[in-house]
DNA sequence: GTTCTTGCAAAATATTTGCAAGACG
DNA sequence: CGTCTTGCAAATATTTTGCAAGAAC
């Protein structure tokens, strides 16, 4: 799967911005912010573009958002894009770093009578394994 | 309990701003934003006396924050200061509301070999019984 | 060529910081 | 009275909106 393939299934426009914003989350080993997103394309583009683009790619459910703490958003692909069903996220607090656990899946927990559950959002913190050693060469 | 026991409690002065947000949240039955407890508040207060007040009594585990989306930030008295277990949360997408879903405890799930958990956060969205009622009488 | 997207400017909103005046204990 | 808190102003950061130019199809 590539990010041509992804915008011609949801009939949105092929343009350069999205194009490597999917592109950059296709292989990101872990969520990114806005800021990391930026630094790994290759071209510049203004920051309204960037949060439009989010927008279109959150609403067509190609990429979602993690929210750590408020002002700390985060995106990674859409786990139905993969396959992958919905997981779990490590927020470490060391390294400010995002993981999605996908190995746990999230329970599915009662609620109240009359209530409707649409989305749910489980987000791990603590610190991850490599800022736990002794000498971490991590920032 | 009350908003005087909680602050002497953590060596915190009694100032009217603090005392008016405990004693707001220790009756309110949801979480609530800033302009919300504002509002019922008698005195007013500047912005940024709230953030310093949300921040101190966060740091003391008086109050804890849920975090919506970006920008949508609410918050409840800490669970351990009336004896309950850290628990769920239920956002409401038509009316906004978040609410402590304290009989819902949180799963504890595995992590990756090395990784130290601190917190966990499980915020439920979807619909509220009022909202999914044929006539809502609810803003 | 029509429609959607971009970039720029500007507005709106949210949060933080410095500092002097004031309140707490 | 020494220390912590408040309010104001201003800086910083985030997000949204309008609009004309440009790109996609």
């Amino acid at each position: 799967m590539n990010s041509i393939e992804v915008l011609n299934s949801h009939n949105l426009k092929r343009t350069s911005c999205r194009e490597g914003i999917i592109d950059v989350m296709l292989t990101a080993k872990e969520a990114l912010s806005e800021n990391e997103i930026r630094d790994k394309l290759l071209g510049n583009y203004d920051r309204t573009t960037f949060y439009r683009s989010f927008k279109t790619l959150e609403e067509h459910h190609i990429l979602h958002r993690i929210v750590v703490d408020n002002l700390k958003v985060k995106y990674a692909v859409n786990p139905a894009l993969t396959g992958a069903q919905a997981h779990a996220h490590f927020y470490c607090k060391e390294c400010n770093t995002v993981l999605c656990l996908t190995h746990i899946p999230i329970q599915n927990p009662l609620l109240p009578q009359g209530y409707l559950q649409t989305e749910t959002e489980l987000l791990i913190k603590g610190y991850c394994s490599r800022c736990l050693k002794p000498n971490p060469h991590h920032e």
